[in-house]
Parts: C-alpha cells; sequence; structure tokens
DNA sequence: CGAGTTATTGACGAGAGTCAAACAACGTGG
DNA sequence: CCACGTTGTTTGACTCTCGTCAATAACTCG
C-alpha cells in the first residue's frame, strides 16, 4: 500500500527495542543477496506458494491481482527499505512487479517467521508493520468508496509528496509509475487519471513537467482537495 | 472486513499452540463482564485513544469512517467471536457501531498487548488475525476498485452466506444489516443496492423473502457473478 | 391503527468509461 | 544526428452505469 507506509525501520529510526539491540526486521535481509529486477519482471505470482519475502532494496514494486477477463488492480506500491508480502500466511495473494528497475533482497517465509518469532526485538516492530498495512488499507477502501477522480488524484500526489525522498527538490515531485499503474491503483482508467492531471494543471494546483515529474504549485490547496 | 473473516477462535478449532494450551485470544476477554449495546450505539468513536479493545459476543457491529460532508464508509462488519480494533496501535480509525442489539466484552489494550506479548500461544493467533484482516481489505479493495454493482452484492451475498450461522435453514440467509449499511459498505447508494437486489431476483439468482431474509436459489450462478 | 422509518421504484442527469485519433517521448539503427 | 517505429499519454466524442431527486410502498413499533 502507498498510504502513510513508512516503515519505520527505513529511515533510521526502527522504534523500541530493535533501537537497543540495533535489530531491526530489515537485518534479517542483510545475510541475503543483492537481486537486480529489470522494470516489469515479476518477482512472484499470485497463487504460487509463498516461499519467499522480499525487500525491496532499491526501485518500486507494485502489488497486482488480475479478476475477470483482464482488469487489474494495484493493491499497493512498495519502495526503498519495505518488505513485501509480510502478511503472507499461505500462497501469494498478489503478483509483484517491478515498477522501475529494482534491486531485492528475497529470505525465505520460514527463515523470517522463525526470526520474528524467535526475536523479542523483532516482533514488536513485525506487529506494527502488520497494523500498519491494514490501517493504509483501510485507508484505500475509503478513496475507492467515496472518493471522486480529483480527490483521488490529490490524495495520491500527496501521499507520494510525504514519502521521504519522492522530492528532489522541494516541490519537485518524482513519479515513479506510469499512468496506467496509477489509474489501477486508483480504480480508475487511464483516461480519467490523463484528464484529471490536466484539470489539477488548469486549477493551478501542480504543473505536469514530464509524465514523471509533477511540480507542486499549492500544498494546502492539494491538501484540501484531497477528501 | 466482512471477507472470509471467519476468526479462527470463533467456531470451536483455535489453531497450533493455542489447541494444546487450550487458550486462545478469546480467552483474554473471559473475565470482562458482559455489556449490552443497543442497536445503533457506538462502542468507540474515531479519533479517541484506542483505550480498549472489544470483542462481539453476540450480534454485529459496524465499523465506519466519515469524510467530508457526510459521507460514511463501513470498512467492515464484526460478527460474534470477533474482535473489534485487532490492528489499533494509537487511536481508533474507526467509529464501530451495533448494528443489532449485542453483547461486548472490553479489555484494555495494554492487558490485551500484554497478554499477547507474553503468551507463545497467542502471539500466533494474533499475527494470523492480523495477516487475515489486512489480505481480507485487499479483497475489499478489488471489489470496490473494479466490480460493478451486480458483482459487488453477489460478492457480499456470497460472503455473507459462507459465514457460519448464517443461514438458519439451508439456503436461507439472514441479513442482519440495512440497506443503507450494505450500501456504505460496497461503495453504493441505498437506491442501486435495492435496483441490484431486485434485478437478481428477477434473475432467479435468489429471492427477497423480507428485508431481512434473502433465499439463494442458485449458488452456483451467485459465485459465478461475484467476479 | 397511524406516525415514522426504511425500502422500492421511476425519471433524469452527471461523472467516469469506452472507443478512436492525435500527439509526445524514447530508443534503435542507418 | 535524424528518420522511424514503438510505446505511452493526451484529447475528443459518445455511451452507460450509477447517483440524485422525488414519489410511493412496506415495515416497525408505540
Amino acid at each position: 500500500m502507498l498510504m502513510q507506509n513508512h516503515q519505520a525501520f527505513e529511515h533510521g529510526k526502527p522504534a523500541g527495542e530493535a533501537a537497543k539491540t540495533g535489530r531491526s526486521l530489515s537485518s534479517v535481509f542483510h545475510l541475503s543477496a543483492l537481486e537486480p529486477v529489470a522494470a516489469g519482471k515479476a518477482l512472484c505470482w499470485e497463487g504460487d506458494a509463498a516461499k519467499h519475502l522480499f525487500q525491496v532494496v532499491e526501485g518500486v514494486v507494485r502489488l497486482q491481482r488480475i479478476i475477470g477477463e483482464g482488469r487489474r488492480v494495484i493493491t499497493g506500491f512498495h519502495f526503498a527499505g519495505e518488505i513485501v508480502g509480510a502478511f503472507l500466511q499461505g500462497d501469494f495473494l498478489f503478483t509483484a512487479e517491478a515498477v522501475t528497475d529494482c534491486k531485492i533482497r528475497r529470505v525465505s517465509r520460514k527463515t523470517f517467521q522463525d526470526e520474528v518469532a524467535r526475536s523479542d526485538a523483532l516482533r514488536p516492530e513485525y506487529i506494527a508493520l502488520l497494523c500498519h498495512e491494514t490501517a493504509a488499507a483501510h485507508d484505500q477502501m475509503v478513496l475507492l468508496s467515496k472518493k471522486n477522480a480529483e480527490e483521488r488524484l490529490c490524495s495520491f500526489i500527496a501521499t507520494l509528496a510525504a514519502r521521504p525522498g519522492a522530492q528532489p527538490r522541494p516541490g519537485l515531485l518524482r513519479v515513479p509509475m506510469n499512468r496506467q499503474d496509477i489509474a489501477d491503483y486508483l480504480g480508475l482508467t487511464i483516461e480519467t487519471v490523463s484528464r484529471t492531471l490536466t484539470q489539477l494543471e488548469r486549477d493551478r494546483v501542480i504543473a505536469l513537467l514530464s509524465t514523471r515529474e509533477i511540480r507542486l504549485c499549492n500544498r494546502d490547496l492539494l491538501e484540501d482537495m484531497t477528501c
């Protein structure tokens, strides 16, 4: 999920016990080799046994499901530092694909769960992560239930912008995914995403510098329009 | 969440460790007094500090959020045996209200978390519950993203029907919530819910016996129409 | 039985989807 | 370095599903 999902271990302040011992969920992956994954390639497939979990070291990953005849839903994006599949119990409930060229590490789910079960430092962090993911999913349900196209885009942009590292310089937002990904994440079509972004530019909320860069012209207005 | 949320401790088969020791998450609530909650009354309010968790002992509870000017989203229903707020870390992220007359037990969040942290039997069950809630939230995201009104209603009915105890006799489904609740859960309006149910009756998928009872005329067709 | 709530049905409109075409960005090879 | 094909994005015209508003019908509960 994209929603305020700044997993604590990412930006230097592992919480609570982990801080004392110097351990965090991230450390479970440290021994695993770095694997490159080219943009568009899958890390795992929906329905397969979830034998491994992944940590995104670099790049962006999308979680998606296909229903019926080619309808795709993106249920979340994962950024550098985040763990893919923390909430899995048996099979993969999604296909995970690299949005950009990525580097990942993998550990077996068994190893991960054993480490978490054994370590008093890791467990609270893991539980916090699960709680956070559930909360984020609820936020997304609200967006998909009741927000119109404009509110969805503003929420998306605001959440992206809140992510550390998303703005190379203040007010300049890098958007790593393409329009189709955004559409499938927000429950819209690519055309509606495009039209709505154009409209937001007319309204002087944003400026579309390139397809992967947005200037934030009016943060306050943007926030107001998220709901 | 409604989606396949048959929390394991409910119907007699607490999983794994808990089975051996006879302990389950339910047991954490056993010492608390039974409190009656009349239909429509709130158990807790969005934004308040989450000092307590609840177990629904009898009846049905809805979790809801209000955005903007009176738009209500129901993010989930909780049935007898289930725990309300398991994924909370600080404040309540929803208002919980009784859909029907309920009986509940409450424990302080601190007590709950301490018990879970202390018990090797409870922890896996708690983690499984969190994983399950996240998975269910993802299913609901798919529904809200890409399914049309008919598919949403069929999914809802099928999920409700899969719940143990929902059918007093086979093929007869009790629907504890009113049309507005269903609408706000499925991201539709009350009129669309009503129209779609009428249409499903015309198509001989269901029969509307009363506003709280549905006869399931064609389970296979119903399943086909969930997606 | 009757007032109030909840559900159904109908007529209409708006927002987003669909289909199609133009346009821009990008990479490759000549 | 430019022509060209490929892919991704934007824009336009039209359609359709679902929302809105309004009236009627069916429950519910004193």
